[in-house]
DNA sequence: TTTT
DNA sequence: TTTT
């Protein structure tokens, strides 16, 4: 059935970049998408929303997009529930990226800072690059398992192998 | 900022239709989005997706719509968070709609109503609205407010006038 | 960049599946895209969309949609050119379909017509299936080459294989 | 019926701005948006699809989105039709835009770099929309009419008033 | 007739 | 708490 979803919007933090037991890469990280309307006090707010990639996406986005930056993604929205700690049933509603693609730098934004950049770790002096869109080959969609998404998930490792379908 | 959303699903019960103190519609239902795809035991599971919508189409769809119904739905995906009886902080993730389009009603999947139909050549019963879309003329679109959505709500008198934008 | 566009609407003929030189399957059809809003005359309009569908899922949608057939669509645009038999250029826009979901066949329209169905051909007795989705499996999902579709063009025979990237 | 677009591109050329009779700014432009893949050649090639944009967006577009900006647009598919000068029938497919936002503008894209740019510090001129999306004020959602879009039409003063809805 |  |  058709589930589509599009997004533009900041990312609030860097992407947080795990690996699954059986070495997938997963990148979880937040979206701040402003409204194109105000509220009653005239301000314009913003929906945060939770977005989940895989695979080699999940690598490039944490290499690449880092909190502030301003990224396109498509993908689905997805639901499941866990128990947490007190036993109770969480449902949690976030989308799941099958492409994104890199608007707006930190470092553009900032002005491009000059040759002499101080801090490599995220330096994104190419800007040749920008405005390109990475998307996973293919033949890597994955058959996602219910476990898919480690958002919220109370513990990293109830992420098995057997759960995962690749 | 771009926040676009299209599903087509089932819902799972009938709408629940509720007006605010200012008297504006709101219905409340959940859509279920089979997946595209089955997960690791072969089987195809679904998302099962909070839906707000307001005004004049809370009123169609709520009379239009039954439990089972195959519903189109476009809009954007909205975030709020409320704090609980126990006093802890609740994180809401929903689609609101902006329009929706009623694919197939109950009656016209279960035939034309049962074993004493007579006249099978246009058995369509409910069937001159089959296929229409119901969009809230465009004046009405409203500001929405951060207490839009009574999904999840403690308590739907939270929703007071001052809290709506129309 | 995204590329990404969604359609509900109703096959005006039966999808034109045709093979290229490689063997690949192509399906093209129109779909009639009903409008949410009236014209000056007070009369409701549609668009009329053509469509591109490749491999399995061009099989499976001229089998199983045929004209009235009510369909949902993802995919993206697509533009081209080609030169007439009057060596003018002609630009063509149209939507190249990744996935389609069967919203409801032509028999389900018309009522479910008896076991007894005399006419093989156009038959959906099924309806088991009815509102599932077919999508290609992720491997298939081709490098679209610039003659990819046969929409309008003056010899489909210039589909050679070089032209194709599978 | 559901008619959704969402596009990023960019810009071939400024946009046209024009005024119909009844003095309603329509603007129309060419978005370029890359491909996700490449040809047979290996080359990323892109798609060339006009959109029209009405009223008070179609002028700050005008005044804000150049050639070779980067922007977001959300929409629908339009299909129509016209006689030409030599008398034949010409089938247009084109996009029409609901809202659009700014995601680079040229200025940003060129960087501080201006010659004569004196302010480096907040350097981006024209940047305090930056980002920003403008849609139009609900109740101006125009119910559009068969000859809605000039796009290639033969004479844009076959835009007559009787032929606008508004 | 095309953008970076 | 879920639809076909």
């Amino acid at each position: 059935m058709i589930n589509n979803v599009v997004l533009v919007g900041r990312m609030t933090r860097d992407a947080e970049l795990r690996y699954t037991p059986s070495n997938q890469a997963v990148a979880t990280f937040t979206l701040a998408v402003n409204r194109n309307f105000k509220n009653q006090s005239g301000e314009r707010e913003a929906d945060f929303i939770n977005v989940v990639i895989w695979r080699q996406q999940a690598e490039n986005l944490a290499n690449w997009a880092k909190k502030g930056a301003l990224i396109g993604v498509t993908g689905r929205i997805q639901t499941r529930s866990y128990d947490n700690q007190q036993g109770q049933r969480v449902y949690v509603t976030e989308v799941v990226a099958e492409s994104f693609q890199l608007l707006e730098s930190r470092t553009a934004r900032e002005g491009q800072g000059g040759a002499y950049q101080s801090n490599p770790g995220n330096s994104f002096a190419g800007g040749s690059d920008f405005g390109s869109s990475y998307q996973a080959p293919a033949q890597s969609t994955p058959n996602f398992a219910r476990e898919e998404s480690p958002f919220g998930s109370s513990n990293p490792m109830d992420i098995s192998d057997d759960d995962l379908p690749f």
